[in-house]
DNA sequence: GCCACAAGTTAAGCTGCCTGAACAGAGTTG
DNA sequence: CAACTCTGTTCAGGCAGCTTAACTTGTGGC
């Protein structure tokens, strides 16, 4: 099946992932967790908690009697801890290495997390973290890579490895004006008409 | 809102962005598109690329006239072209920066293309092209690293400035054996009972 | 022991995205 | 122009995740 469709196949769903963190983290503030809590941490109903912990249970990550607290299974406490270490060097990454703002960097981590395998998360960590060491190399690279020039600043075609025929910084982020890409093609249209 | 439930509320969903990129392959290749070509292309229905065309068309990204032909509009051609260059930085990225196998490089890449920020992106290609660079320092860097232990070789609490207490390097790849994490301890766990 | 209230559950309904079956438009062939 | 074939549409239905409303359970006060 093409990559793509498998979106839909992954152990967790963005969902599951973040019930697993928010009962992970109750669990480790107060010891233990009811469905009002994971309710209000998520901001969502308490009838949605209910049935999302029957979907977990059914997959094995979580037991809940009812009307009583809930647990994590071994494998999904593992889960949490895995979704849990992404974000955080996700976070690390982007905001460290790529000097992207906080926010961006959060939220970008946030929407990513679950998604990333473990493969590209230990590279991932093993790049910041060489990155960000005291190795003399580490060093001359982060202030060159500081004061390295925007990306494909060098550019005619061909002239870049990254890049194919058309540049890819113009299609990431066409030149900026108020408002943002999608209104202003928005406002280009409603001109035309 | 948190930011876990804006997760649905991207420009584009992960099919959009993949509807949205095949009309605009099929366009390159062909000059005119299909519904039968799209769900072709896809592997899905002939009766879901309808309906996801009527969304799409509702949102502006595409139009569409009954047993017609499919067009992209500004908008949509614009999406489909910042899907397809993150797709392409994240995957040189991956294959080339972290150097994991090219098949789970581009699995990363499709889940997570339509999800990243165009600033995370463009830092990502920044970061990219000057590491590929024959500057000395990208040179060097790259040996370094290349040459550098795994994450958190030198690891004792409090000694990296990535992890925080716990290792990260541990819950993101526990120590592998056959099978897998997720069988691994489903085992544990059946050797229990 | 009984009642009130908080906590949790079920039920019904919504949207998104998919499917298969049945139907409808369009073109080709005789 | 009739029939056959392709292609595309509509319709009914399913699953995930959410909501609100109505109901059930468990518990503390008196």
């Amino acid at each position: 099946m093409e990559t793509w469709k498998r979106f839909g196949e992954k152990e967790v769903s963005h969902s599951m992932a973040h019930y697993l963190q928010a009962v992970a983290a109750l669990k480790d503030e107060k010891g233990f967790v009811r469905v009002g809590d994971v309710a209000d941490r998520l901001g969502v109903s308490k009838s949605g908690v209910t049935s999302m912990l029957r979907s977990l249970h059914t997959r094995g990550y979580v037991d809940h009697e009812r009307y009583g607290c809930v647990e994590l299974t071994a494998i999904g406490r593992m889960l949490a801890e895995r979704t849990e270490s992404n974000r955080r060097v996700l976070t690390v990454f982007l905001s460290d290495i790529l000097s992207v703002p906080e926010a961006v960097a959060a939220e970008d981590a946030c929407m990513i997390e679950h998604l990333v395998s473990p493969q590209v998360m230990l590279e991932m960590l093993r790049l910041t973290s060489f990155m960000q060491s005291p190795h003399p190399t580490a060093v001359a690279f982060r202030e060159a890579f500081k004061a390295s020039p925007g990306a494909c600043a060098h550019h005619s075609p061909g002239t870049c490895d990254v890049c194919g025929p058309s540049c890819l910084r113009d299609s990431l982020f066409p030149p900026a004006r108020a408002g943002g890409v999608l209104q202003q093609i928005a406002l280009e249209e409603d001109s035309e008409a």
